[in-house]
RNA sequence: AGAGGCUUAGCUCAGCUGGUAGAGCAGCUGACUCUUAAUCAGCGGGUCGGGGGUUCGAAUCCCCCAGCCUCUACCA
């Protein structure tokens, strides 16, 4: 017999040896869930179903319960099935959640048919709403339809799905198989969306700038090389928007914001993704200060959105985001770490103090950088509480204001919470003579040229400016308490795989 | 990119100093009209990540390769 044969999958029957007299079944299932197809179309079922319009949300069912009540149309897979002869029951999940299914011989049409559904089908019913003797709510199935037969099986159901890497390569069991996975993608979707009602609300306009640039800019990183074959021109990746989005500001778009992916050619990390989600904002006529207050906000008032609540992170990380959050500049902060005579010291004794405290010191390096290098090793991550750092060394920062009182320093801050970067903020540098020397200073030592568009537009007149810049992803790991930025994207980087 | 660890059935995992590969869940057959990790009886399922070596004999010891994890490096 010969069924929908225009995907094949009755050839592969075939040349499996598989018929309807000599089930060689084997394991996985598979071959199995093939013959119970066959079976299922042979009773008239379809194939694959199409649309099932009008389900309801299982959740929305659970809320609105009445005893009695009829169900035109709920539509789920099929998660676990509890056969007893001539009664069934099952559970049914889709996007909402779960809901428990009953089929009884005596009054669920072509009964006998669903002996050949499976964990993992998608089916559409139509019933009417019951309490168990157990005290389930559950619906008494009265017609049924096949929506999707699946061919695989699901991951074990009482464990769960462990392998991180099949719940990574393979998302899409880890979402059916993990409900809190499920429910963290909800959550990070809602942050997203709020923070967009948040900046909307605020006059600011969203932006979609190049993610493919013959010059890669604003940050310090090493970029991803393509070829446009087109142009014959090599291209890179963004690494960052930051330069487009000030080519707006001289424009005149005051408030301006992208969210969107950046893309770092670097290693991975639990804290590291090549491409990453960032969020960056730009207002003219503010600065540091103002985005700092506008950061803080944003992130309060969008972990209270979500969650409802302002104390987040895990139970060993514990984040309290309530406002407002310390402020404390670099050299400050250097201090209480370091010991009041830290920024008065030869370089050769901060360089013994930094060697007890087992760093690696590089000869050459001065005092700045052994400073630096001990502020991102040892003094950023005991920063568990949100704090603005401000005031860094000018050296650090090409891009941004030197502070009035104090030239040695620019006028930033750096969010860290839970020991991590969140997000930098700085007046930006709207000097394009300053703007230029800083670049080609910096342009010394790596590869990366000045981007002369950039300084052009600069020279039109950039108007004094705050901006910022969220890390999206680990934003979100501090509001959910993930451990790993892998856990809050749905298909991080893996090593390209050929087995399977 | 460097160091260490891991890889056994569809899934979760046992497998001791080398001696013919195990369990639970999933699957198949049967029983059962209120189960919910359903239960009960029976059955099938493996290139032990891949390749090579040592050995009478390798999941187990050695070498090479691959993937994953952790740390380090580049960075947010």
């Amino acid at each position: 017999m010969r069924i929908y044969s225009r995907s094949g999958w009755i050839e592969s029957m075939t040349e499996a040896g598989i018929s309807e007299a000599s089930a060689s079944f084997t394991a996985g299932g598979r071959e199995q869930r093939l013959v119970k197809l066959q079976r299922l179309v042979e009773t008239g079922h379809a194939a694959f179903g199409r649309a099932f319009p009008d389900a309801v949300p299982l959740a929305e069912l659970r809320a609105a319960f009445e005893e009695g009540k009829p169900v035109k149309a709920a539509a789920g897979r099929l998660i676990t099935v509890r056969d007893m002869g001539k009664s069934i029951f099952a559970d049914l999940q889709d996007g909402s959640g779960r809901f428990q299914v009953y089929a009884g011989k005596s009054n669920t049409t072509d009964f006998d048919a669903l002996k050949f559904l499976d964990p993992g089908d998608y089916i559409g019913v139509e019933g009417e709403l019951f309490v168990t003797r157990a005290g389930e709510k559950t619906i008494r199935i009265q017609t049924w339809t096949l929506l999707t037969k699946a061919l695989r099986p699901l991951p074990e159901k009482w464990h769960g799905l462990r392998d991180v890497e099949i719940r990574y390569r393979q998302r899409y069991l880890d979402l059916i198989a993990n409900p809190q996975v499920r429910e963290l993608f909800q959550q990070r979707s809602r942050v997203i969306r709020e923070i967009r009602a948040f900046l909307w609300e605020r006059g600011f306009l969203e932006v979609e700038t190049p993610m493919m640039q013959s010059q890669p800019g604003g940050a310090t990183a090493r970029p991803f090389k393509t070829h446009y074959t087109a142009l014959s021109a090599e291209m890179f990746l963004r690494i960052a928007p930051e330069l487009y989005l000030k080519r707006l500001l001289v424009g005149g778009m005051d408030r301006v914001f992208e969210l969107n992916r950046n893309f770092r050619n670097e290693g991975l990390s639990k804290t590291h993704n090549p491409e990453f989600t960032m969020l960056e904002v730009y207002q003219a006529f503010s600065d540091r200060k103002g985005m700092q207050a506008l950061v803080q906000d944003l992130i309060a008032a969008v972990a209270l959105k979500v969650f409802g609540k302002l104390q987040l992170g895990s139970p060993e990380n514990p984040i309290d985001l309530t406002l407002p959050w310390r402020e404390v500049a670099y050299r400050d902060l250097i201090q209480e770490k370091m010991g009041a005579d830290w920024h008065t010291l030869a370089v050769g004794e901060a360089r013994k103090r930094a060697e007890a405290m087992g760093m690696a010191i590089d000869p050459s390096w001065d005092l700045g950088l052994i400073t630096h290098e001990i502020y991102e090793k040892t003094i950023e991550r005991t920063l568990q509480q949100p704090v603005f750092v401000t005031r860094l060394p000018r050296e650090l920062v090409p891009l941004a204001k030197v502070c009035e009182d104090d030239p040695s320093v620019v006028d930033v801050f750096e969010l860290v919470i839970g020991g991590k970067e969140i997000a930098p903020g700085y007046s930006e540098l709207n000097d394009p003579l300053e703007q230029r020397k800083r670049l080609e200073a910096q342009a010394g030592e790596d590869a990366q040229k000045v981007d002369e568009e950039f300084l052009l537009a600069l020279e039109h007149g950039m108007p004094p400016a705050g901006g910022m810049g969220v890390g999206i992803d680990r934003l979100i790991m501090i509001f959910t308490g993930a451990e790993a930025i892998r856990d809050v994207i749905l298909f991080p980087q893996l090593r390209p795989s050929t087995e399977h």
